[in-house]
DNA sequence: AGAAATTTGTCCGTATGTATC
DNA sequence: AGATACATACGGACAAATTTC
């Protein structure tokens, strides 16, 4: 099989079912995760697939990597129950001025902006969506 | 060669030197990162060593990627005179959900959203436009 | 409008180095 | 010392977004 990903990328499905896992119990908070082969015999994915779905998790510090070791489900820091999970992704573009944007930043309208978009989701849904504009030349 | 990482691995190598040109503007602000084909040329490194010295500089915001066009010098490593003169003004309105915030949101084109905007003027000219979307019955 | 070239994104398989047990 | 597990690195292939012709 080459190389099918439509939608999602695997190491995204991958990492989203792993967080099902932890946050379910079925991976208790604390103890270690399977091994990386384990996981990819599991998912029956490439061990660099394998990586990067736990770097996501690792990003959302739902786990954390010991060398040598293994990758262990969190224990949550905040001391408090939380049972929230953040996550967030980024994304940068450039897009067209429309009117507003035009005038503020005193361009044409059409003319090429810096957009970086910022997507918070909590326990899985979007709370909220973050666009920052900026002008080519300016030096925010 | 094998694989002889003693130190530092060449990941981390290549994105020191990738960010000394950024610093020291050999690489100017705003522009365009070589290519990942051309920096494997260079450091005679693969493709995946290259994306991961890459991912270092983008994980400190110093560089940005789009898909199909390449990797942008970062605009505001956050220069250390602050003699400048900052304002900021924000505002509240109601939008209506584009094709894209609807998907994000999981709403209806043309759902009524919260919008905030934050304008950022710097010496009298706008740096930057900040729009914060939330869902009315986000439990932000 | 459309095809080709360029560039980044994802995935695979493998080999080797390093840390821990 | 040996086994296990994560870390780094290579090379190849195809997908998707953008640019160029």
């Amino acid at each position: 099989m080459p190389t099918p990903h439509y939608g999602q990328p695997r190491y995204r499905v991958i990492a989203d079912e792993l967080k099902k896992r932890i946050e379910g119990g079925v991976i208790p908070a604390g103890s270690l995760l399977p091994s990386e082969s384990a996981l990819c015999a599991e998912f029956q994915a490439a061990r660099g697939t394998i990586r990067k779905a736990i770097a996501v998790l690792r990003n959302a510090s739902l786990v954390a990597t010991e060398h040598g070791r293994g990758t262990y489900a969190n224990l949550q820091p905040g001391g408090g129950q939380t049972d929230e999970d953040l996550e967030s992704e980024t994304l940068q573009r450039q897009v067209l001025a429309d009117i507003e944007l035009a005038a503020l930043f005193d361009v044409d309208v059409g003319a090429v902006l810096i957009e970086q978009q910022l997507v918070d989701r909590r326990n899985g849904a979007v709370s909220r969506v973050v666009r920052t504009y900026r002008s080519l030349r300016s030096n925010g």
